[in-house]
DNA sequence: CGCCATATTGAGACAATGTATCAGAAAAGC
DNA sequence: GCTTTTCTGATACATTGTCTCAATATGGCG
């Protein structure tokens, strides 16, 4: 693949993504990282399948390398009612998404303050909370301008 | 069916959910609400087309019962990190979720405070924020009492 | 740099899940 | 009850997801 400086960053982030999360860095993952990475709408896997094993990227890969990604908190998946599973890329520091339901872009927000919520559930239930999943969503300027 | 008080309650319900919703009341969507609805912790689709396939319920009715429970809100999906997707009913006036990651049981609460987190995204997006959806993971107090 | 131990990959067979169609059956409204 | 409309189940099919194993690439180390 050609080698502009974009691209090169590109892989310096993804090489410098794995040693630090240690796993071997590998081109297939390279490549499904890329493909997730470069938008911000999310794809669904069967998406990455059909982009990629023309490619040559194999089935199996994909869905091992995103089930990974997965775990390391890589990827984070969104999924609106009525919707297929997406996975976007997990900006580091980044816990939520923020949706388009028209252009499905996700942007993602940093401050929520459910700390409080927590602690007021726990207390109520009983439960160890670890953690929360909030997604937001609505019409982006643009689709709400028309473009869509 | 037997008719038991308990079940009768549960027809008598469903059948006024219908009219409320405006939908035609089947048997197959009252055995497929009860199925979905009688279990705190929810279900995959594929689970139910196990459980109620043997009943003479048809696959593709299940799939088209539960993508319509959807659209009206009477069911809602649930999804942790590396799970698949599972319905759970909708208790009326509960629009949250606390999940225990051990047994699945999904508890619901009412009273989350993000009317001000919508209000600064739209602000600093431009966003028409049009809803959320909010997910708390956590241990209920019997898986951590080792029971799971 | 080149070797070794280990982990990853791709192919392909297979299993499970999801979708479309259409004739027959049941529900709602008179 | 009778008609219209909607729903249902069976079937065939398409898509998605899983598994295995030999071949290959990676990372560590001398």
């Amino acid at each position: 693949m050609a080698g502009t400086t974009h691209e090169h960053q590109h892989q310096v982030d993804f090489a410098a993504l794995c040693r630090a999360h240690g796993i071997p860095c590998t081109d297939q993952r390279r490549v499904v990282w890329d493909f997730f990475a470069q938008h911000a709408q999310g794809h669904t896997i069967p998406d990455a399948v059909t982009a990629l094993a023309p490619q040559g990227i194999g089935r199996a890969t994909i869905y091992r390398t995103v089930e990974l990604f997965e775990r390391l908190h890589l990827l984070t998946s969104v999924r609106d009612t009525g919707e297929k599973v997406r996975y976007v890329a997990v900006c580091p520091g980044h816990a939520h998404t923020l949706i388009c339901r028209s252009c499905h872009q996700v942007v993602e927000f940093e401050d929520c303050d459910l700390a409080l919520l927590e602690k007021l559930l726990s207390e109520r239930t009983g439960f160890a909370i670890a953690g929360h999943h909030l997604e937001v969503y609505g019409t982006c300027p643009q689709c709400a301008a028309g473009r869509a």
